[in-house]
DNA sequence: TATAAGATTTACT
DNA sequence: GTAAATCTTATAT
């Protein structure tokens, strides 16, 4: 995978099915990211990066990529992207499900919940039960608290389905735009 | 300073 | 199905 190129959609389909790890004070979490979605900066109304806007918010979009991106929605929920492309060039990927892997006693902690598939099938779930806030804003992706490698199966293209993003109904005719990628594995 | 809106989640009817 | 929760950020006075 490689974070500084410019195709950020085919880094998006290729994040799904690896595993992404946390670890805080040997507390260590993880899962095979299971849905995302492709934020394409200055052409895309749907990026907080549309049209190059820089703020304190989106610098980290304009890092080059493997740095990460933490954003707050809606007062409440912590949001995770990976930035990816060269310098100034403000692309990001959503990370708005995983399929939980280890630490998944430790997850229903962080979660309060006692159903499986209620703990990561959300962007801002996916933060809390891997227990990412602001504090990891900036951070590059492997040298910090956050960490990506391959995950144990191959994902295949039958397995996968495209479509328009969620939640980002003001961004006009890019809402409709098939940027969202979802990994449905088959039972083995 | 003030205001509006948001890449969502949750609980409730 | 609908609506409330919640607060930062961006933009406008």
């Amino acid at each position: 995978m490689n974070l500084l190129s410019t195709d950020t959609l085919s880094i998006a389909r290729s994040l799904l099915g690896m595993e992404i790890t946390t670890s805080f004070n040997g507390v260590c979490t993880s899962g095979y990211i299971s849905e995302v979605e492709a934020y394409l900066g200055a052409e895309d109304k749907a990026s907080h990066s549309y049209r190059n806007k820089r703020t304190d918010r989106t610098e980290p979009m304009f890092a080059e990529g493997g740095t990460i991106y933490v954003y707050l929605c809606y007062g409440i929920h912590e949001m995770l992207n990976l930035v990816c492309g060269p310098l100034d060039h403000p692309h990001a990927i959503l990370i708005r499900g995983i399929i939980p892997v280890e630490g998944i006693e430790e997850m229903y902690r962080r979660r309060n919940k006692s159903r499986l598939k209620d703990l990561s099938n959300g962007p801002g779930k996916v933060c809390q039960a891997m227990g990412i806030s602001r504090s990891q804003n900036g951070q590059r992706i492997n040298t910090g608290d956050i960490s990506i490698s391959n995950g144990a199966k191959e994902v295949l293209d039958r397995e996968v389905s495209v479509g328009p993003r969620i939640g980002i109904d003001y961004a006009g005719e890019d809402s409709l735009l098939p940027y969202r990628f979802l990994w449905h594995p088959q039972v083995d």
